[in-house]
DNA sequence: GACCAGGCACATC
DNA sequence: GATGTGCATGGT
């Protein structure tokens, strides 16, 4: 078994199923993709409940809705004027080209899917391979800070590893399995809230068990 | 009050 | 191609 299964099985061990995305449909998942942008998920969550409250969590409705009416709805979710021009990107994509059909745009292959996401001005790397897995159930791996700290401070790669060199490293790995890169990102995102935050060390993290690339310098 | 949180586009060198 | 900056709220 190779070293990147060896984590997965470890963290899944130690904590289970994450059952991400945390979201009731696809089209709550992609905007809590946009919203999460930088930004702390319980902040996302006061704007999801906002625009649920105004019975706007649809895209047929949101389509006609203001940018200046979206913005104050999603406002606790921080950089509300650019969110709100990037969920307005992202569904003037879907009605123009996927006629507002969700089931349309799901049933694009992989990797166009993800190129078209990537188009939208607003939907960088991390929100286009978000929407792929968990919007979408296709086997793309999501990289995150999460991913990208966890990874280096543990010295799995090196710091300073581009998105592309970190997802490479999980899908050489790894079987393209839509189930598996789902919760092995959430898995990672869990160790890390719990262990590799930005200013702390690691103190009894998971993940210390395993050995790792001694070559690499610490981080 | 400082620091942080599931990024991205754009300017500048 | 690398680096710096603006965008903004709410919790610790």
């Amino acid at each position: 078994m190779n070293a990147l299964l060896k984590i997965y099985e470890l963290l899944y061990k130690r904590y289970g199923s994450q059952y991400w995305w945390p979201g009731e449909s696809c089209f709550e998942i992609i905007l809590g993709a946009i919203l999460t942008q930088n930004t702390n998920w319980q902040n996302v969550e006061k704007a999801i409940a906002n625009l649920k409250a105004a019975n706007l969590m649809d895209q047929h409705r949101l389509y006609g809705l203001l940018p200046e009416q979206l913005a104050e709805l999603i406002r606790p979710a921080g950089y509300y004027n650019m969110k709100a021009v990037r969920i307005k990107n992202f569904l003037n994509w879907l009605f123009e080209t996927h006629d507002g059909s969700l089931e349309s745009a799901g049933q694009m292959d992989t990797h166009s899917l993800r190129a078209a996401l990537l188009g939208i001005k607003g939907i960088g790397p991390e929100t286009a391979d978000s929407i792929t897995l968990y919007a979408f159930n296709k086997p793309v791996f999501v990289v995150d800070t999460y991913t990208a700290r966890v990874m280096t401070r543990h010295r799995h790669i090196e710091p300073g590893a581009g998105y592309e060199a970190l997802q490479e490293l999980f899908t050489s790995a790894l079987p393209a399995d839509y189930k598996l890169f789902n919760e092995y990102h959430a898995l990672l995102v869990r160790v890390g809230k719990d262990f590799c935050r930005k200013t702390a060390r690691c103190p009894g993290c998971p993940l210390e068990e395993l050995p790792h690339d001694t070559d690499m310098q610490d981080y």
